[in-house]
RNA sequence: GGGUCGUUAGCUCAGCUGGUAGAGCAGCGGACUUUUAAUCCGUUGGUCGGCGGUUCGAAUCCGCCACGACCUACCA
């Protein structure tokens, strides 16, 4: 229920009124121009160039701002891709049609019509011969200056942030594209894109809390599912070589501006390829994505043009200077408690050795690489490397490797998980049994 | 989870060492025919997040609770 407030009190009156008098959202204007198209055609004319030529516009949109000066107004209007000016005037629009506009509010959809000129300011304004009310908003928009910026707000009431802070449309637009891309790149690969199941009578494929629900027909539990892939992997073994899937998990833990209950996932698998095949892959998906070689985000530049990066996760330790048995417990446990790293017993080398990569090198991997052989201990879903079998304790492994840089900004909601084998003994490593 | 800060009009925010609530914008009324957050005059609008405590007196001090932001650790 919302409350009701003098405000809003005020423009149920107004939209009263406006039944009274006939239609109040009227659906037979005909917009033909948007704000951007004109900007972009007439913006570089002349006052004088633009008299002569005499172009007709007809706009529409939500009306921003509003200057009313007696027998002549100016409005703002903004439209699904810029904003422009309206002038409404006693002389050419008419005084009974100004005279309604003066008493229309902020947040209103409005149209004109009219010929475009230019003001002594040199502003591109459509001169409204016909100005009409398509749409009446009740609710006030925030403050015009400072707009709406309180987060909460903005997240929960995203239509308002939209109309407030037009370049969150970006944001939109950026992960349509990014998303189109990828699809594009792996259909064009062999790729078939599918959609397993939401609800799953056992949620696996990850080690996470799930959200429960109960199918009444069935009267059996279901789970949302925190990841797709052993029906992905089913597919496979049904003979579907290439298979992807771009859709939501649910997981019933933290939230943060990183961590969304439920968010979208990019999972693919194939046959008959390894572990250096899917990074060339995630290479080339994130290069196809990214609209230009060069992106410059948070004030660094980051090259996808040219090839990522690849290193092992002892040569990006030793990069910094660290000499020693990457692989020896105590040698990694002193050097982690000489940066103040808190550690367990539980911890073995692979364990001691990520968390040395992650305290000193990580943030040193600025642009587009691929991180390799993680150890073992933290792969658990992951295939041992065969090149490397290490009798005693199985070493080097790959297997995860994460796209690190800032990738992650034309990915925001989307992370993709590379082809599993199930591991041979997750229990024995303390890690939950992933079904 | 830990730390810091915040919650006052529809929106953006002031409000000092406690004295009983303010501005701008929006709204309403008026002036104004090239404005640009238009300007000028007048005016409506508040359970100061909630509960309790201290006090003659609480937006202000104290306690608890709710909600939120930022930093930090972890999960994608």
């Amino acid at each position: 229920m919302e409350e009701d407030n003098k405000l809003i009190e005020e423009r149920r009156e107004k939209l009263k009124a406006l039944r009274a008098a006939g239609q109040a959202y009227p659906n037979d204007f005909v917009r033909k121009d948007f704000a951007k198209d004109l900007s972009d055609a007439y913006g570089g004319k002349t006052k004088e160039e633009l008299e002569k030529a005499a172009v007709r516009a007809s706009v529409a949109g939500r009306m921003m701002l509003k200057r009313v000066m007696g027998k002549a107004s100016f409005a703002t209007l903004q439209d699904g891709s810029g904003r422009i000016q309206a002038y409404i005037s006693n002389d050419v629009t008419g005084e009974n049609d100004h005279e309604a506009f003066k008493h229309w509010d902020l947040g209103d959809i409005v149209a004109v019509e009219g010929r475009l000129f230019k003001t002594m300011k040199g502003e591109l304004t459509v001169n409204a011969e016909k100005v009409r009310l398509l749409a009446k908003a009740l609710r006030p928009l925030p403050e015009k200056f400072h707009g709406l910026t309180d987060h909460e707000m903005r997240y929960r009431q995203r239509y308002v942030d939209l109309v407030m802070n037009p370049q969150v449309r970006d944001v939109f637009l950026t992960r349509t594209k990014v998303i189109q891309s990828i699809r594009e790149t792996l259909a064009a690969e062999g790729y078939l894109e599918v959609e397993t199941p939401m609800m799953q009578p056992i949620p696996g494929g990850a080690a996470a809390r799930p959200f429960k629900t109960h199918h009444n027909a069935l009267d059996m539990d279901l789970y949302l599912r925190i990841a797709p892939e052993l029906y992905l992997k089913r597919l496979v073994v049904g003979g579907i070589e290439r298979v992807f899937e771009i859709n939501r998990n649910f997981r019933n833990e933290g939230i943060s501006t990183r961590h969304n209950p439920e968010f979208t996932m990019l999972e693919w698998y194939c046959a008959y390829e390894d572990w250096q095949y899917m990074i060339d892959l995630t290479e080339r998906l994130v290069r196809a994505a990214a609209d230009k070689p060069t992106v410059t985000y948070q004030g660094r530049e980051l090259d996808f043009g040219k090839p990522f990066a690849r290193v092992t996760i002892a040569d990006a330790i030793r990069r910094q200077g660290i000499e020693g048995d990457l692989r020896d417990r105590d040698f990694l446990a002193s050097r982690l408690k000489s940066l103040n790293v808190e550690l367990t017993k539980e911890h073995g080398w692979g364990a001691l050795q990520l968390m040395l990569f992650e305290t000193v090198a990580e943030k040193h991997l600025v642009q587009p690489t691929f991180v390799t052989d993680f150890p073992a201990e933290v792969s658990p879903l992951a295939r041992r490397r065969d090149a490397d079998p290490e009798l005693r304790r199985p070493g080097g492994d790959v297997l995860r490797r994460r796209l690190r840089a800032r990738a992650r900004v034309r990915h925001a909601a989307l992370r993709r998980r590379r082809h599993r084998h199930r591991p041979a003994g997750d229990a024995a490593h303390g890690q939950p049994e992933h079904p």
